[in-house]
DNA sequence: AGCACGCCGACT
DNA sequence: GTCGGCGTGCTC
């Protein structure tokens, strides 16, 4: 008979390559406190929370130190969930105990007990109901007369905005008292519906056969199935998920949708509200920690049916999943950029998979890989062409811009065709594509821009970006260096410039020429959060007026009155440092020229560029989003790049510039194996940041196991390493950007 | 990552 | 004379 497992072995939230064996607490057996149990542990001179994830016996080498507190009667984490999140951490060469800590709701992981999952409610006293006849008119009395029914916090929450203050005037003269209602999830929160019958079924919706067809597709899956639905905007891909939303549910099962960053709107949520008809439980950013604690738990009890949410939405417990959906597949917000650096649709696919449940990628644009894995058959692809409506696509026209005056990089034909547009009582909006890129030298007079020589193909260049205050070029794939030109090569003028103008020059330039109507400028900085967008928007109205902004205008809201997009700052993408500039360019020109036009006005988009034979523009104006990827797809083929090829990216940044590089030194040493090409250490093309030198090492490989036996092979050398001590490093297993 | 321990400058 | 700078070492 085995020796008794006599300690518990922990993952704990902090950056460490391994586990750590306790005792159990006094009073307790190891063997029984089960794997995904919670621990309160004491570690050096602090107190941990860490979940317990095996038992072991005693090994003599080390003293253990007995844990301090059991936080759970039942295991938090079990089952599908930590078996695939335990794939995780090995996917990503994270340690189990930054994985778990990551996908935990933050109050959990900080060790607080369960939270409640009552609903509390409020009702009128007794005293109450005496007192609100002779009560002023004003906010206290119009809540205190919703009170005269029993309303729960959240349907309080969703009615009456800022009902907590007037509720604080009503307790503290005792005319209302907190009741408990019902269990979270045990009833419609949102409204109360005739017919309680079927979910969908008051609301006629004839599906066409595109839409049937697809709708059938995800129904007969009895198991992991993934999907590509291709469809563009308009197509009806949000009815088909609540078709198969509701499928779900009638088969008692659990529905996850994720949907990007600026993709759960009120309205989102609202609207699968309204046509599910039964509770939604949203998991956003806007949530406090209990809150989101609170959603977790009533997924893992399996009493939110369905779950709405962004990127870390992919961490619920589904112990009853149906399907899983995932909204604008291919938007970036879904791959997190600091610390875990994981990407949630990636790994709701292997969920699916571990799931046994259908999962469905919807997008209009699909991301590169997912296209390919369409095409070879590993995802079903389900297509939608038709659009409802007859919204007439819109007219792009390429403007060239080589030698035109430009005012705040507007040239003198886009300002024309905003000031006809104004003229006809449209609106307008002047996109500026994606900042933060790279600087790249560009020649405003031909267009020409520095391409790295050494490892560009003439199709598919990769351009060298702007390093030492503008005197030096730099390859940051091969990392090959130049002086910068004093003049342009091609033509020989000194026109040569960084690209880039801000939203916020673009906005003052407007505003001077335009005064009679208003410019709104919409970024991250000027925009306070999704009411403030809500407001800028309302503020504009049907009236004339301009928007001047960035990627969050790229969707969303509808502007019925808009009639023509202006884009600049497009050749940033056409020409970058980054292998997937092109495709997010070609996505966004689809996504801005969309909002384009209505059924009865078609509108106009204007595309600004040094290029216009690019073929990227060409390729996208023919063939729409497709075309661009066939030639896409093959260039990259070509190049080596992924899908065809799998990258990882070890960083390091530090305040001196030699600690970066040393580490990354050591690291490519130590990286060295067969199948596995290396780049650097480079300066990252962005080398600058905050006071701190950031440098990389670029891992490639035809084959997925190859770069992950040597990175396995690497890491603890690393993790080891007293240069891994003067740095700051990351690595980041398929990176969506090279910087 | 924290947090402690450990040796050298400007302050009550 | 101390408070505090952050270098390096460890965490079952």
């Amino acid at each position: 008979m085995p020796a008794p497992d006599t300690t518990l072995r922990l993952a704990l939230p902090v950056p460490l390559p391994r586990l750590f064996d306790y005792l159990a607490p006094p009073g307790w057996a190891a063997e029984a406190i089960v794997v995904g149990t919670r621990l309160q542990v004491p570690f050096g001179a602090r107190e941990l929370c860490g979940v317990v994830v095996g038992h072991g016996q005693a090994a003599p080498e080390v003293e253990l130190k007995p844990a301090l507190a059991v936080l759970d009667d039942a295991p938090l984490l079990e089952g599908e969930l930590l078996a695939s999140l335990r794939w995780l951490a090995g996917y990503l060469h994270a340690p189990l105990g930054e994985v778990l800590a990551a996908a935990l709701p933050a109050a959990l992981r900080r060790g607080e007990p369960l939270p409640d999952l009552t609903r509390y409610g409020w009702t009128l006293t007794e005293a109450g109901r005496t007192a609100l006849a002779a009560m002023r008119a004003g906010k206290p009395k119009a809540l205190a007369e919703l009170l005269t029914e029993a309303r729960a916090e959240d349907w309080l929450d969703a009615a009456v905005p800022g009902w907590r203050t007037p509720l604080r005037s009503l307790r503290e003269r005792g005319l209302v008292a907190q009741i408990e209602m019902s269990e979270r999830g045990s009833e419609s929160l949102f409204q109360r519906r005739e017919s309680d019958s079927d979910p969908l079924s008051s609301f006629p919706f004839s599906p066409n056969p595109e839409q049937q067809a697809a709708i059938d597709a995800i129904r007969g899956a009895a198991s992991y199935a993934p999907f590509l639905l291709e469809g563009v905007t308009g197509s009806g891909k949000t009815e088909v998920y609540l078709q198969a939303i509701a499928d779900c549910l009638a088969r008692g099962k659990q529905a996850l949708v994720l949907v990007p960053e600026i993709g759960l709107t009120p309205q989102v949520l609202a609207r699968f509200r309204a046509r599910l008809g039964v509770p939604v439980q949203a998991l956003h950013s806007g949530l406090n920690d209990g809150e989101r604690a609170a959603v977790w738990l009533a997924a893992a009890r399996g009493q939110a049916r369905v779950i709405v949410g962004t990127r870390s939405a992919v961490f619920v417990p589904l112990p009853e999943a149906g399907l899983i959906v995932v909204d604008e597949e291919h938007d970036g917000s879904y791959k997190q950029f600091d610390g875990l650096r994981y990407h949630a649709r990636d790994f709701a696919l292997v969920r699916a998979r571990a799931l046994g449940i259908p999962i469905v990628l919807g997008s209009a644009t699909p991301a590169l890989e997912t296209l390919l894995n369409a095409r070879s058959g590993r995802f079903g692809h389900l297509r939608l062409r038709q659009r409802a409506g007859k919204a007439l696509p819109p007219q792009v026209r390429v403007l060239d811009v080589r030698k035109r005056p430009l005012q705040a990089g507007l040239s003198e034909e886009a300002l024309a065709a905003i000031r006809t547009a104004l003229a006809a009582g449209g609106q307008v909006l002047v996109f500026r594509n994606r900042r933060g890129y790279a600087p790249v030298l560009l020649c405003h007079d031909c267009g020409w821009s520095a391409h790295c020589p050494r490892c560009s193909l003439p199709e598919k260049p990769t351009a060298m970006t702007v390093h030492a205050h503008g005197r030096r070029l730099q390859c940051h794939h091969c990392g090959h260096r130049r002086p910068a030109p004093p003049a342009c090569p091609d033509c020989g003028g000194l026109a040569l410039q960084p690209q880039g103008n801000g939203t916020e020059r673009i906005e003052a330039e407007l505003q001077a020429r335009f005064d009679t109507v208003p410019v709104v400028r919409i970024d991250r900085a000027s925009s306070g959060g999704r009411d403030a967008l809500q407001q800028h928007f309302d503020k504009l109205g049907d009236a004339p007026g301009i928007l001047v902004g960035t990627q969050m205008l790229a969707k969303g809201h509808d502007l019925p009155n808009l009639t023509l997009v202006v884009v600049v700052g497009i050749d940033e993408g056409l020409f970058s440092a980054d292998f997937r500039s092109g495709e997010k360019l070609a996505q966004l020109l689809i996504q801005v020229a969309g909002r384009a036009g209505r059924a009865d006005k078609p509108g106009t988009v204007l595309l600004q560029t040094h290029h216009p034979e690019h073929p990227l523009l060409l390729t996208l104006i023919q063939g729409g989003y497709r075309g661009f990827a066939e030639g896409e797809l093959a260039l990259r083929e070509a190049a080596g790049f992924p899908p065809f090829a799998h990258l990882a990216l070890l960083r390091a940044e530090a305040k001196q510039a030699d600690p970066p590089q040393q580490f990354l030194q050591q690291a490519r040493a130590l990286l060295e194996a067969d199948g596995v090409q290396l780049a650097g250490p480079l300066p990252a093309p962005m080398p600058r940041r905050a006071g701190y030198v950031r440098a990389q090492l670029v891992l490639s490989a035809a084959a997925r196991p190859a770069l992950h036996a040597a990175l396995a092979a690497a890491l603890p050398g690393l993790y080891a390493s007293p240069e891994a001590r003067r740095v700051r490093w990351s690595l980041d297993v398929d990176p969506l950007d090279l910087y």
